[in-house]
DNA sequence: TAGTGGTCTAGACCACCCT
DNA sequence: GGGTGGTCTAGACCACTAC
């Protein structure tokens, strides 16, 4: 058992987690503020100020200048998931990774991606499809659309070789997006596609890029039946 | 457009943020060491270092002693959920929540269960199985196996007035756990309660937390059909 | 072994906002 | 108004690790 020594900013942490956890402070009750802390473990108020940002940033205390901390009511759980390029996620799974490209194409998108995007509806936008291999079997199916306009270098891409996935990391920045996370029924071209049959439940990403204002990238991405994402609490 | 002041750490992230987006900074390549910021940003070396700290916990920095600091290669997107109590994710719908016990019984759990928890076969648990309604509809499944061990105050805990959910929050101190979102069809009792047809897809969570070495509680939350979870980048 | 980030200190001023 | 957290400083020592 690693024990981080007490004047140490881990040490206060762990502390403070401890009596959080152990009930020694009690769900909504104010917890005596970072001068006294200070005193008690005889370090600087600095360093008791990291710890408990550390457990506020966690949802497990409320901090308000003048009001003080408190101990969170509902300790809400803060889930980190980390979500890799699909090639390393393959390969996190020992398994070798495999691309196939379905189609890349400059055409007119369906009016729920322009409108989620805020472009108009005739915009032309690039359509990338590609089945995701790990090993011989089907991974997960990608639909992608890309906005032109914010990046006029996506239409001399080969996305045959690179991924569409791991060419946008690479190249194109974004400043904020937003994730969904849902589940649906398989059909038609992707059942086929993942080799499942109709009406398999499929584990759904969808997620939009902005760079600032600037729409970039729509995509969906729909794994093949049986897949979780995992993560630690 | 609030524009933080450039010698306070929101603004030297902000700065750094902004070099690296705009490929100021190429990925992998070193910048340079806190330091030589500190002086060209005309603060203390602590500022600078409170700024990339954020970034790096961010995913967007790779900080190694002496090695220096580099911008990462794969900006892995780092995704925060806030997972709420159930009863506050209807609300924040703006419905009403309601919750149906279905079940609150103690006995042997099937060994899938068991073996998660690294308990022995043949223990009894706490089985609670519940439904959750959002205004008249059901919203979600719950199916949860209780450790009576280390929680022995759950055999007199009500769950009908209670949610499970929220008593174990509320009384259940845990130090961690895992946490998976996957895809299933529903089938039988569970499309029945849930007011689908047979085989629709599910977004189902499951939820095993520990503390410290003794388990705590193993649920499966089944969505209704359409749930979405969402959150910003 | 030397350069870099990690952390701690003692003190200071400020922003916020409850009472 | 005054107490609390938020932040910054200048300096120091330490821990890690690439070289």
């Amino acid at each position: 058992m690693t024990q981080p020594r007490t004047k140490s900013w881990r040490g206060i942490h762990a502390e403070l987690l401890r009596r959080i956890n152990e009930r020694e402070w009690l769900p909504g009750s104010i917890v005596p503020n970072e001068v006294d802390l200070a005193e008690e473990f005889g370090c600087a108020r600095t360093t008791v100020n990291r710890a408990m940002r550390e457990l506020a940033s966690a949802g497990l205390l409320d901090r308000r200048r003048k009001a003080g901390t408190r101990v969170a009511l509902h300790p809400i759980s803060r889930v980190i998931l980390d979500i890799p390029i699909i090639r390393l996620e393959v390969e996190q799974r020992n398994a070798s990774w495999r691309q196939s490209l379905l189609e890349q194409s400059t055409c007119i998108p369906p009016t729920r991606i322009t409108s989620k995007l805020g472009l108009a509806q005739n915009t032309r936008m690039l359509h990338v499809r590609s089945l995701h291999f790990a090993d011989s079997h089907p991974f997960l199916y990608e639909d992608r659309w890309i906005n032109i306009d914010a990046l006029p270098d996506a239409l001399k891409a080969d996305f045959s070789t690179t991924s569409s996935n791991e060419w946008l990391i690479e190249n194109a920045a974004y400043t904020n997006g937003d994730i969904a996370f849902s589940a649906t029924n398989a059909h038609g071209e992707i059942a086929e596609l993942l080799d499942t049959q109709e009406g398999a439940a499929l584990f759904v990403v969808d997620r939009i890029t902005w760079n600032k204002q600037a729409p970039i990238t729509s995509v969906r991405l729909s794994y093949a039946p049986g897949h979780r994402m995992n993560t630690k609490i």
